[in-house]
DNA sequence: TCCTAAGCGAGACGGTACGTCCAGTCTTCGT
DNA sequence: ACGAAGACTGGACGTACCGTCTCGCTTAGGA
């Protein structure tokens, strides 16, 4: 709080309308053009400000968008119903929308890319919609394996991998669309491999 | 069916010295400087060659790239050791092998965002390693369901995606190695997740 | 004469056709684009040949030119009707057709460009049309000092210089059309400047 | 009137060093390796400069050698020391120079060629060197005129096609030296063309 | 009737330069 | 001191031709 002003503050400070008009700009741009046909002199002309403006906030084109999609990210409140099973799918749906949002799906690939570049922006991707949806899931899990509903030796970040994986390798890799069926599926599946032993216990030994 | 020489041929044949050069200069290069560094300009030199006669086989960086990694995916013996888990792990071996390979892995994430922009490499890659290495699963898991190692009711696909999503998400999103003792545990995860269930005692006179 | 088939002359002979042709096309697209944007590759296309038929024949695309622009040269009938004046006018008139002639004048720029370059192309145009003209001037303006109507002691050359050289300037340094009515008062200019002494010998006395 | 800053002028200004070294390297490289030979690339090589940074002041390379050469073109001092012969003599010198001259003697062909294509390079080069030369002759003839050392029916547009003409065509068709010697021939000769003739005896009291 | 040699259209080859675009930096003026 | 404007060096882009080099195919004369 005491961080600006400390300083006398000389000179003019920081346009807050132009840090404002870049991201817009980048996000307007990104869907427009695509993420690879960005380019820090497009956003600069589309925000109407000087390409140093933009070099001067962040490092790279990567964080730029980072920063603009980052802002989309709101805090996602941990579902608590009593089952596993529907606050996963709850948790699950959002992450499907995501897929699904003209705004953000098309976006995934491009991060992909500029994540194996740069560590900082992986870092912010990482930390990012990834580590809220990651926190919250968690959460729900843990709850389910003190209920009783997951084994106790489930390997949460196993679990966690199974669930969100799979939708991102069939949007990735496969081209495909992310559907709600589709979610639901795996979301049984991952559940399913990690429910109680007892309740199948001889599904080996009946053989 | 005579698929080539329908047409005469007529005019210099395309050199496959030259075509052998450019891939090789285009792997090369791939590891020294990274995808993302990697130029046309670059490949053509260390290849010796003109940059019209890149521009000749392939229209776009990326389909270089994506036919010079499918030229390191051999036909895949399809195991037949008699249990899935064997024969599934065998498989996930030579993915894992994948990640872990810096000639491969790397190309990764290059990969993923091309295959966004065009889809003539997408479905160049999905039919090239992804595709070879899911046929070979598929048929190992149909014959675990012949088996009745698994239920007869499993969504095949989606068990594939439930083998390969979370290393693809593991090493594009996460950052994190794959390694043999986390591929074997997805493997478990994923195989359980379709195994026969209790309720279902037994499996096999139940045919 | 005995030049040709001093050597028994073996393999296939050289294609009538596609001399024609490539000459043909050359100046088709001369005259269509201009010498500038002239290449081989767009003669061979024209004249359906290969490059290598015109390499064959010529070793510049400055030769192709010379020889199709060459072609054009008729032998020029010296004129013979009794007064220089008049003799000179008829062939002048020759000169001030090919700088009007869409089909040669443009291409005299380029071909002065060619002669700078290549001591052949240079020979090829000097003896060509030029040369051809400046025999048959010459013979008129000897006849002239014969007859007394010019100076006995008159330069030739210089005089031939003096008639050629500003239509040749005038088109080419300034831009402007070269029309009967200037050639002729070049003309009269030229030939004044060469006129016997006597008849203004006191010019410079009488001041 | 006030041509610059008309508008603020806003943004980094030009770099008068950027424009001169790239003028230099032009003249350099011309000289070196020939006028044909010479690319932007290469300029711009030398110079030490971006490519962008040429083409953002000149569209072609024409008009930056005509620029470089231009910039030789110095104030020429018009003669007055009473005598057309040696006012047009001392003129004619400075024209003959500029033949012999390597710096921009070879020059000549090509600008010939690039003024065809370009009416831009056309005026540039006429009212350059040309323009400049030919503003001097004029009035020194004009003065000649007043003076009734040339007849004052004289066509001075053509007196001076007439001094130019030849050296011009001598140079570049006949691929001929032009010498003080020649040049005084065609002072002489043209001159003579437009002296006053003997039948107007009286050629002050007449006026 | 074959054989040898050269010419043919076609088009790929290694190169060079084109003119454009953008990266990331620097320099000016105005706020 | 910051902001916009825009010039700076540098380097890759994809295209067009250069002059050369295979290809498979005529088209001739001599054996």
């Amino acid at each position: 709080m005491a961080r600006r002003r400390e300083v006398p503050a000389r000179g003019r400070p920081r346009s807050e309308e132009a840090h404002a008009a870049i991201l817009g700009a980048a996000i307007a741009l990104t869907r427009e053009v695509g993420y690879d046909a960005l380019s820090i002199e497009g956003i600069a002309d589309r925000a109407g400000v000087g390409k140093a403006t933009i070099y001067r906030r962040w490092p790279s084109k990567e964080l730029v968008i980072a920063e603009a999609v980052g802002g989309m990210v709101q805090r996602i409140p941990v579902p608590d119903a009593g089952s596993v099973r529907g606050d996963v799918a709850q948790l699950m749906r959002v992450i499907t929308g995501m897929y699904r949002d003209p705004a953000s799906g098309p976006l995934l690939s491009g991060l992909v890319a500029a994540m194996a570049r740069s560590e900082v922006v992986a870092e912010a991707v990482r930390s990012g919609f990834n580590g809220v949806m990651r926190d919250a899931l968690r959460q729900v899990l843990r709850r389910g394996i003190a209920r009783g509903e997951l084994q106790r030796t489930t390997d949460i970040e196993l679990a966690l991998d199974l669930l969100a994986g799979p939708l991102f390798y069939r949007y990735l890799m496969l081209g495909l669309p992310v559907t709600d069926r589709y979610t639901n599926a795996v979301i049984d599946a991952a559940l399913h491999a990690f429910a109680p032993v007892t309740r199948k216990r001889n599904a080996f030994t009946d053989r």
